[in-house]
DNA sequence: ATGCATGAGTC
DNA sequence: ACTCATGCATA
């Protein structure tokens, strides 16, 4: 860990103009007046019993600690904490069928290889971790907070209208198979159920079972997949395929809006999930699945799951909530940076300009952001990943105005593409069903 | 609700 | 080194 030896920043003077805004940072005390960005401490626990100290990963690039002479507040910013073995691993991997994802299609984006790597599944990693306590919350009714969604309400309206107006309404939820119910959560205090722990299926696709919903219109986006010669192999399982983004934009909607009648928040049915299949969500996961901010591909995977939960959660209605979740774990996590306004807006423009930099350029921006090589390095991957997302930032404008399908044109921005190494492009995906809407925000 | 972060899997 | 799925920590 001496991670002091290089550092970027903090070259001796010059500090640049002040950190302003960068506030937070809890423990430390005092934030150095210099850097752009501040880290706030906090550890973090993780799953993870291996003693493999990620840090290497930081380190190799340049890490740089950060503060020169004083606070060592950084001196290790990583909390280590113990290793503990979780236990209960699920693996997990609902594969979610094969959906090439596209919505949002960036445009640029690929910069010659389309290659979006294929379904096959999800990490298997377990995750389990952070179940930390909540529960025993009364179910209560009575919606409440209406926060203002993206989508709020009236939003979707508009587009089936414009997409193809169809039926909306719980045609695709659940169709309830009338066996038993395994509260995954409402299991009443004292005894949590938790469905075999061990239960590891490596996939199961299709988790919606007998599912009849008759979701007419079906076109699944192709998925373009590519490498791997007979890859799909086991993709259309039974009648649950790909959704369309249609239903997806639809069944986030009733899914949010049935859970907030139910009376759940978002992390209750997160670790719901948990105890129900043995994966574990956090409340970030549900929020962005409601606010279809995830990929098309993940949307597809969480959704069966997402249906399910909601066939227990108002099969049961009225039980008393209790879930227990392992335990949490310690683990070791890089401090949150916070990164200057205007910083942000100097790697927005950037970032229009070339949306992949080299590592060389990576290594320059962030010496001249005063920012460490991996903080700009993984805020690129992030706003990059960002721009795949189902939904664009900017909200439905006016709603009862153009959605105009704008066929797919995303107007995103068309800069040239990455002069990096990018042959000849390939067909940069392209193919936004027909509700996607897009409206550039970022530009500035 | 989001910004920054971690890691497994790819390429 | 990048993409993707996820999530802690925050605002």
């Amino acid at each position: 860990m001496a991670t002091a030896a290089s550092n970027p920043y903090l070259s001796s003077n010059s500090i640049l103009s002040s950190g302003s805004i960068v506030h937070s940072d809890s423990g430390g005390g005092g934030m150095q007046p210099g850097s752009a960005a501040v880290t706030s401490v906090s550890g973090g626990y993780r799953g993870d019993p291996t003693v493999k100290m990620v840090q290497s990963d930081f380190m190799q690039g340049a890490m740089a600690a950060s503060n020169g002479g004083h606070m060592l507040s950084h001196a290790h910013q990583w909390v280590t904490s113990l290793p503990h073995a979780a236990a209960a691993a699920a693996a997990a991997a609902v594969a979610a069928a094969e959906a090439g994802s596209h919505w949002s299609s960036s445009p640029v984006g690929m910069t010659g290889s389309p290659q979006q790597q294929d379904v096959k599944n999800n990490s298997g990693r377990d995750d389990l971790h952070t179940g930390t306590a909540l529960h025993h919350r009364p179910p209560h009714l009575g919606p409440h907070q209406t926060h203002a969604g993206a989508w709020g309400s009236t939003t979707a309206a508009h587009l089936n209208s414009i997409s193809g107006g169809q039926q909306q309404q719980q045609s695709l939820i659940y169709s309830n198979p009338g066996g038993f119910t395994v509260n995954g959560m409402l299991s009443q205090p004292g005894s949590q159920s938790l469905v075999h722990p061990g239960l590891v299926r490596g996939d199961t696709p299709e988790l919606d079972h007998g599912s009849h919903h008759h979701h007419h219109h079906h076109q699944h986006p192709h998925h373009q997949q590519q490498h791997h010669g007979g890859v799909n192999s086991h993709d259309q399982h039974s009648d649950e395929d790909t959704p369309t983004s249609d239903d997806l934009e639809q069944f986030a909607k009733q899914f949010k809006q049935r859970r907030i009648k139910l009376g759940f928040t978002q992390a209750d049915v997160g670790l719901a999930l948990g105890t129900l299949y043995g994966n574990v969500f956090s409340q970030t996961t549900i929020c962005r699945f409601e606010a279809l901010q995830l990929s098309f591909k993940n949307m597809c995977k969480l959704k069966p799951l997402l249906n399910k939960w909601l066939e227990e959660a108002d099969s049961t209605t009225g039980s008393p909530t209790s879930i227990d979740k392992i335990a949490a774990q310690g683990r070791k996590r890089k401090k949150r940076t916070s990164i200057e306004v205007s910083v942000k807006g100097a790697l927005e423009s950037h970032f229009l300009k070339c949306p992949k930099p080299s590592a060389q350029e990576i290594t320059s921006l962030a010496d001249n952001l005063q920012l460490e090589k991996e903080v700009v390095r993984v805020w690129f991957c992030n706003r990059r990943q960002k721009e795949k997302r189902m939904t664009p930032p900017g909200v439905p404008q006016t709603p009862e105005d153009v959605y105009s399908q704008v066929g797919n044109g995303h107007f995103l921005v068309d800069y040239l593409k990455d002069a990096s190494l990018t042959g000849p492009s390939e067909p940069t995906d392209q193919r936004v069903t027909t509700s996607s809407f897009h409206q550039v925000i970022l530009a500035h």
